[in-house]
DNA sequence: CTGTTAGCGCCTTCAG
DNA sequence: CTGAAGGCGCTAACAG
């Protein structure tokens, strides 16, 4: 059995008083008692029950985020921004991972208690309705990492813009035939294709070109899939000559699927994508760049000011969208420009 | 104030230990009590404090794990496993992620403990004697996923017979001139690679076929690491036919280098990874498999059998490795066999 | 079967 | 500045 507090005033002559003091760093002790009671501590090797001061205090010296999807590489960078961040700040956090819909309102309620943690994150997950209003009662307080949810605070990103941004990269260069390739059907709720397309069609509009219907291809995030949207893509009698895609994810699928068949990127086909993940610098391919590991650490700053107090709540903050164009998107060849 | 034990007793007109009692699932309460306590608490939303139960019980209902590099794809699908299969028991985990050389050491101090965690995983992890030492006399029990620690229970895999395998399966394609490219010089102390190249080593052996120095590769796990080492691999004046990876990210990153400068895999070089990630299906690699998903959700389940002294410690499980034969690896050109 | 009571280990008044 | 005592919410042992 580990020492308890008891034992260690015991063995320095003191009350458990003093000890608690010393352990919270309190001023009301003599720097003498103090460096005594120090001593003692370091040498029974004591450390104080995380059960007992949450029982005490009243909350647990946790974190905990639920997190969308764990297996992407985006919520993965999301996660070690997290875990960095609160490691950092001296707390451990209790992940949960949720794959599929509505999957989150038990772990939100059992989770998100002052029994359970000190602060909750919600990763790439958007709560309904009555979630918000249960969260907003709640005594634990909840960012949202890579959401806007009104009510709520947390991190976000403009996905239209992003969208906008992509497409009108390749308008810049002097594209005309811009496909788009997304996942908007996303059944978990939490969809930013589907902003991202929209950001597409209003660049394009703006630039006074229309989308034909073809030229928009969604489906499940599966490889199969995405090459299938491709080929379809390249089949057609006035094919793109280049593609937005809603993810890093799709853009390197669908890069893979024109080279398997003889087309040349970016020479027959500009390919730009979304994220920014570690791999789309490898592969060289031109992407939206969006925070990913950021998030999740200015997450848990946001999350600790709140918890706190230092921070009004909600408060939302926008995070900042960059382009990073690479080698996969460029000038379309001549004798395509029509 | 969320509703203590001592409300619901109250409002169900009963004692405070009846109500434990139900909570607990006890045989001794009347099943008319104990569907009016249900009600009761039903009704008023109650949940017990996890906190107070703890401290009570003298262990905190949440399992803890402390995982090396949780950035790499393999780390991610043990981690998966372990999530899983611990949301199945009712267990929510702790994870800690630990990056540099020796940083394990005060994670699992502080939180392989009784009021931190029921149980603990230590993931791609090698503790040192003096952690062993001390893991041994520890009240929380403590599983090593892969990795073979002598007097602490774990699963793990033989690196040298997968090494083994990976290189048989290229003789037996009728390769004699096999390269190998590793990172055993990772210095985090948990090494995997220096064993798989032992296998290597061996199976050219006894094969009767000797190793050039210039066929062994190592170096950092980094892109541009592995694609020197291809390089070099390929001016040698008599290059390799064939290539065995310590890891499937490295077998990626060859693979790739070797295209790159117009070498066809397999017709011109055959390469062979580690691990059977998600990606090596979707690349054609061959690779040996181990049970990555599988090592985190058993490992789980023997930590559940310890923490409920179902299972006498240590107990250690070798876990099964499976040649994968892709497209990546194929008989060597005829003008090649020599 | 059920109510009552004594801790679990710590923090936080409240007197000194 | 410091010791003693109450209470956090729950479980478990003990009477009934």
């Amino acid at each position: 059995m580990p020492p308890t507090i008891a034992d260690v005033a015991q063995r320095a002559g003191v009350g458990v008083g003093t000890v608690s003091r010393v352990l919270n760093e309190s001023p009301l002790v003599s720097d003498r008692t103090r460096a005594h009671v120090l001593a003692v501590i370091e040498e029974m090797d004591y450390r104080p029950s995380f059960l007992a001061r949450g029982l005490s205090t009243g909350t647990a010296g946790v974190l905990a985020a639920i997190v969308q999807r764990m297996t992407t590489q985006s919520a993965l960078q999301r996660l070690r921004g997290i875990l960095d961040e609160a490691s950092a700040a001296g707390f451990d956090v209790i992940l949960h991972n949720v794959n599929d819909v509505g999957d989150h309102r038990d772990p939100v309620r059992n989770l998100f208690r002052p029994d359970r943690c000190a602060g909750g994150l919600l990763v790439s997950l958007k709560p309904d309705d009555e979630d918000v209003e249960a969260l907003a009662s709640n005594p634990v307080p909840v960012v949202v990492v890579d959401g806007r949810v009104p009510g709520v605070s947390g991190l976000y990103i403009d996905d239209e813009l992003g969208g906008r941004m992509a497409t009108e990269h390749l308008l810049s260069l002097g594209h005309r035939r811009i496909s788009f390739i997304g996942d908007w059907e996303d059944p978990i709720g939490f969809n930013p294709s589907a902003k991202r397309l929209a950001g597409y069609r209003a660049a394009l509009g703006e630039a006074g070109y229309s989308v034909p219907d073809e030229y928009v291809k969604s489906g499940l995030h599966e490889r199969a899939v995405t090459l299938q949207h491709i080929n379809e893509l390249l089949d057609l009698s006035r094919p793109p000559t280049a593609v937005v895609a809603s993810a890093d994810s799709h853009a390197m699928i669908a890069a893979e699927g024109a080279r398997a068949r003889g087309v040349l990127i970016p020479d027959d086909l500009s390919v730009i994508g979304f994220d920014d993940l570690d791999i789309a610098q490898h592969l060289d391919l031109s992407t939206v760049r969006q925070p990913l590991y950021e998030s999740g650490a200015r997450g848990v700053r946001m999350l600790l000011d709140l918890m706190q107090g230092a921070l009004a709540a909600p408060h939302q903050v926008k995070l900042p969208l960059q382009l990073v164009a690479r080698g996969s998107t460029a000038e379309p060849r001549a004798d395509q420009r029509i």
